[in-house]
DNA sequence: AGCACGCCGACT
DNA sequence: GTCGGCGTGCTC
């Protein structure tokens, strides 16, 4: 060679928990497909490894460098590739760790997953059969109530994964005709054929002024991402339609559209379609992983434009992006929750500036960070004050669960209860009389109800009323939740499962009390109240399968439901016109969390399920039951105070200082062994403290450590330690620095999580 | 993360 | 004598 030996190399990232790339020879034959950001194949150690190509340069090799194997996907875009080297360094991770988190998977040789469903055959009524069939098959029994509790179908899947029950039972009772199992057909895609929704009116004034601006900054005007704050039911989505008639069909740019969690979106998604028709597509969970990657290839091309989609969408290749939008941008899911520990919504902004695209993120309830940078005028305000068609806010009122309680127990006294008191499951305190009321009224003009309880379950613990003991999971440092109509108590951290006691494993006393109102006591509490209602509970109990939400929503649509009640998921962005009444069964859920964002995040919940009521003319009621009616967060939800909370929470976190006005790094060292693990965590701060000394580091402050609030989970104990700073130049170097260097020993984990978005 | 190499305890 | 525990070090 005339060149002096010199060859081209490859350094290649590894999607591996190391901060470097690998040198390789680049083959004659590769030198054409192997740029940066294509997938490549490559010998690593003694096996064989997918990695993706970071730069390419010509060298003189040390000898050690072996050969690319094969090139296995077109590159992503360069965009796409700075996007994920960015991420590498903001969040501490490895390049190919990010690439793996935004690139398709190469394609696996598994087996197709099949989906084998699993139904109950015939109904069981009497007691006398049961005790006959399963008389010595308590497995049976189990997975029969199991599957009676999930609406009789499950995957198959489910049973024997994550309900932990064998082939052997499914088969057994499908040999006694109890169940059927069938290869089911792929579930149809709920997006599939969902542009059917109506033609978008014509925007209001407040919308039009707001397109104005937006349409404007795509023409280059603004080069700052936009806040459109505007309270449910403004009519956002008709706002990012429009944005994106300007970036996609008038400016022949590409769109992406991040959603909190596409499942639950179904209506925002037909929007697009309406508009978009073929362009758009929707990536999803439920996507296999052909389709995914048919997915890529497709937006890659060109062939699609409007990208919709959860967290990961914001890696969408598309090769000229004009716009991004981030809907509901307060949501917690947007951060993900391992490596590489991104938030989709900072992400996203980072993507719009490399790319010069328009980025709009919107809310009712925008994030503390994001108001807090339109008051420094790092982002730009837009806002909706009003509803759509000058609809009112509903009204809110607030029951005192404390005075309810009061009441009841003079009542009590005065007429003796006539219900046991054993156990809970006491209709009246779980739906006060003012609720219960104005549930009637519903029922009576045929109109629907929406409830709202923030936790799972029947009980939240079990509890001895001799002595006291409280069942916690063996493996975590939590209480275990009674499932009443499986009949366990259930460990939400680590899925351990239980037998429902019927003595105390210490005293042996049989007087045993759950409490703690979950969302399947509400269900019962409901039944009792009002038996004629046709009620649908949906929480991740109930929505086992993967369309099993659309099946419910639809049901709500179709109004075959009088009342939905469930958790979080039924506040988002579901729009039911004959929805008047939203009652929130205990709004205390959540205030009291040991977590910096407790206030925050129950202010957005209770705004976010009040405006599921009275999106039709016939206006909405919202209730609030609390024991906290005096509790900010209750007082400015009340007026629908958006502005006024956030000064007060604002406020709130000034001292100790939180985000947003600080940035925060959270260190998280866990082990099996309790002593060993604080150890570690000791030792790590010592090694953290010490490079702040020896490197005069003076703007970050080492808090800590402390055990975690959850101080246990599926058995490993949890130490963390938080890092503060003002500027985030050097947060992130001292981060990066102990991220990449920092070695514990032993079985012990450390998590770096910047700017986390929970503390638990 | 894997997967090697390497050096101390109780088993056929 | 060997099987196997998991500490340390390397992977282009």
């Amino acid at each position: 060679m005339s060149d002096g030996g010199s060859v081209l190399l490859a350094e290649v990232a590894l999607p591996l928990p190391l901060p470097r790339t690998f040198a390789y020879t680049v083959p004659g034959e590769l030198v054409e497909t192997a740029l940066p950001g294509a997938r490549v194949r490559v010998p690593f150690g003694r096996r064989e490894r997918s990695g993706w190509i970071d730069t390419l340069r010509r060298g003189v090799p040390t000898g050690k460098e072996r050969a690319l194997l094969a090139v296995e996907e077109e590159p992503a875009p360069p965009a796409v590739l700075e996007l994920c080297r960015w991420i590498s360094r903001y969040y501490f991770a490895p390049l190919g760790v990010a690439l793996r988190a935004a690139v398709p998977p190469p394609v696996s040789s598994a087996p197709p997953l099949q989906r084998r469903v699993v139904r109950l055959a015939r109904e069981l009524p009497s007691l006398a059969e049961r005790m006959r069939l399963f008389a010595r098959a308590p497995r049976q029994r189990e997975c029969v109530e199991a599957l009676e509790g999930l609406g009789g179908v499950a995957d198959l899947a489910h049973l024997t994964g994550r309900l932990g029950f064998s082939d052997a039972v499914v088969r057994a009772l499908e040999g006694k005709g109890v169940v059927s199992v069938a290869d089911e057909e792929r579930a149809r895609d709920p997006y599939a054929g969902r542009d059917d929704a109506a033609p978008s009116p014509p925007p209001t004034a407040a919308q039009a002024a707001v397109i104005e601006a937006l349409v404007e900054g795509a023409r280059g005007a603004e080069g700052r991402p936009f806040l459109l704050h505007g309270v449910t039911g403004s009519g956002k989505t008709l706002v990012y339609v429009e944005l994106l008639r300007e970036v996609v069909e008038r400016q022949g740019r590409g769109a992406i559209v991040l959603v909190p969690e596409i499942s639950l979106t179904p209506q925002t998604v037909a929007r697009f379609r309406a508009a978009f028709g073929d362009q758009v597509a929707v990536v999803h969970s439920a996507l296999s992983e052909g389709e995914r990657r048919d997915a890529w290839r497709a937006i890659r091309a060109g062939e699609k434009r409007v990208v919709i989609g959860a967290r990961s969408a914001i890696f969408a290749p598309l090769q000229d992006l004009g716009a991004v939008v981030v809907d509901e941008e307060h949501e917690a899911t947007y951060k993900q929750g391992e490596a590489p520990r991104y938030h989709a919504r900072d992400v996203a902004a980072v993507r719009a500036g490399m790319e010069g695209a328009v980025c709009l993120f919107g809310s009712a309830t925008p994030s503390l960070e994001s108001w807090e940078h339109v008051r420094s005028g790092r982002f730009r305000l837009l806002e909706l004050p009003e509803r759509i068609g000058a609809l009112p806010m509903p009204p809110i009122e607030v029951v005192d669960l404390r005075r309810e309680r009061e009441r009841r127990r003079e009542a009590g006294r005065a007429t003796r209860r006539e219900e046991g008191g054993e156990g809970g499951g006491e209709a009246g305190e779980i739906l006060s009389s003012r609720l219960r009321a104005e549930v009637e009224i519903r029922l009576e003009r045929g109109e629907q109800t929406i409830l709202l309880l923030n936790r799972r379950g029947y009980a939240s613990f079990a509890q001895c009323r001799a002595c006291g003991e409280v069942w916690a999971c063996p493996h975590c440092s939590v209480s275990l939740t009674h499932h009443r109509a499986r009949r366990r108590l259930v460990c939400h951290h680590c899925f351990h499962e239980e037998e429902v006691p019927e003595l105390c494993r210490l005293c042996g006393s049989d007087e045993l009390t759950f409490r703690g109102v979950g969302t399947e006591q509400v269900e019962r509490a409901v039944g009792d109240a009002f038996p004629a209602a046709r009620v649908a509970r949906m929480d991740v109990d109930t929505t086992g399968g993967k369309w099993s939400h659309h099946r419910i929503l639809e049901r709500v649509e179709r109004r075959e439901v009088d009342i939905l009640l469930g958790t979080q998921m039924i506040a988002k962005g579901l729009d039911f016109p004959n929805v008047t009444l939203v009652g929130v069964v205990n709004a205390d859920v959540g205030i009291n969390l040991p977590d910096f964002r407790a206030s925050e995040r129950t202010f957005q919940l209770l705004a976010q399920v009040a405006g599921r009521a009275g999106r039709g003319p016939r206006g909405g009621l919202v209730i609030i039951q609390t024991s906290l009616p005096d509790h900010y967060v209750v007082t400015h939800a009340l007026t629908h105070d958006y502005a006024g909370f956030a000064a007060r929470e604002l406020n709130e976190r000034l001292e100790p200082t939180y985000p947003p006005h600080t940035r925060l790094v959270n260190v998280v060292v866990s082990g099996e062994d309790e002593l060993a693990t604080q150890a570690a965590v000791e030792t790590a701060v010592a090694w953290v403290r010490d490079l702040l000394r020896t490197r005069r580091v003076d703007d970050v402050t080492l808090t800590g450590p402390a055990p975690c609030a959850i101080s246990r989970i599926r058995g490993r104990w949890r130490w963390h330690f938080l890092l503060r700073s003002p500027r985030g130049t050097t947060l992130g170097a001292v981060g990066r620095y102990f991220a990449e260097r920092y070695r514990p020993a032993g079985d012990i984990r450390v998590i770096v999580d910047r700017d986390p978005v929970s503390l638990l």
